[in-house]
DNA sequence: GCACTTGTAAAACGAACGTTTTACACCCGC
DNA sequence: GCGGGTGTAAAACGTTCGTTTTACAAGTGC
């Protein structure tokens, strides 16, 4: 492993357990056993480090969601989280901790929440044939990582069997109501579909 | 509005819209409208007035969400986004933002994170007999927090439309199958009662 | 043997941090 | 009229911040 990706690996760590400004230099250049001097000259500056430390853990996450299906995907949530705990979205509180104000932050978050949605975006596509459910099982997928750092698997395996279960409906309903709508009541199809528009990727106010 | 209200409710702001660690004291007073001597006196320390901007935080949340029906809960969370923007859930921040060094702060976030569960499993089990389904509107509702800042309304609703189909499956379920299961290869309904262990409330590593 | 690179340890930089203090103005009850 | 509380503005406290610099040790190619 060269210097450069071990002090970033150190460093995604740190920000991750103690904050992104809570951590000081001083903290980093321990964390990834150098002297200040090397990781300036090897990186830069913080915000460069914070930065690398985000592509880190996005590469690093996508490579282990090395999965083909929406069930898989929560499969491999849980494994993840059990492997590295969970504190919440990591992107989510980059942008928080540095007000959307570091512009290296905030462009690596816009990366990694585009790469998500269209991810989970294909594979309900393959799954389903539209992708209608796709932001419900967005939903259920950044659900299950903020909650899990307070309800643990529970909220990982509810968000697993919530996702089967709208997959299925959504599968039903494109394909037309069977021999029973599950509730003519329920207004669900039709709201599936409503309100789909734009919305910036990010603003600061 | 006394001074204490309104030096806790710009720092509610002020840490929301720029970070806790990143607000200095001088931003937070100038947001107050008052000198550091005055807030120094008034609230102690900036480690009190950020547990003093999260609890004004969860009194106002819960006051604005007056719901008495689940669907009725993310309608008012859209409402709640619509007004006060989207930048994931503020406990969450504050926890990351903190490392979870500071415990006026941790306590703040297990006060809101235990109200908000047992809110929501309240509400589930009056619609459908059981909490089973708790934790997958735990889930769903976090996950809109969270996917609203990039989703906007898309997460919202999709969450919403989610909630029903699952408190309707979990209504059937509880009744015992009807006509005709949704589908006899979708293991859903035991999945929703296993593995319901304890979980610790925050843990720092 | 000797530049050259690349590393460490530690001092030093100015700036910003959270907090306290000083100096002073205002308003109130008596 | 005047002390006592409560506010502001601003300076100052010592600490920590991110960053740069200095001094020096070790390994490399020629």
């Amino acid at each position: 492993m060269s210097i450069e990706q071990q002090i970033i690996a150190a460093a995604e760590h740190t920000f991750d357990h103690h904050g992104f400004t809570a951590s000081g230099m001083d903290r980093l250049t321990d964390a990834a056993g150098v002297s200040s001097r090397t990781l300036y000259k090897r990186i830069g500056n913080k915000n460069s480090l914070m930065a690398a430390a985000l592509a880190n853990r996005r590469e690093r996450f996508f490579r282990f969601l090395n999965v083909r299906s929406i069930d898989a995907l929560f499969a491999q949530l849980e494994d993840w989280t059990e492997a590295e705990g969970a504190r919440g979205c990591l992107f989510l509180r980059a942008l928080s901790d540095t007000g959307g104000s570091v512009i290296e932050v905030t462009s690596e978050v816009v990366v990694y929440r585009q790469s998500l949605r269209d991810f989970i975006a294909c594979l309900v596509i393959e799954e389903t044939g539209t992708d209608l459910a796709a932001d419900g099982i967005l939903a259920l997928f950044e659900g299950a990582v903020t909650a899990a750092s307070y309800r643990g698997r529970n909220a990982t395996q509810a968000a697993r069997t919530t996702a089967a279960l709208l997959l299925e409906h959504s599968r039903q309903y494109s394909k037309g109501p069977r021999c029973c709508a599950s509730s003519p009541s329920l207004p669900i199809p039709s709201r599936l579909s409503i309100h789909r528009r734009s919305w910036p990727l990010f603003t600061t106010h």
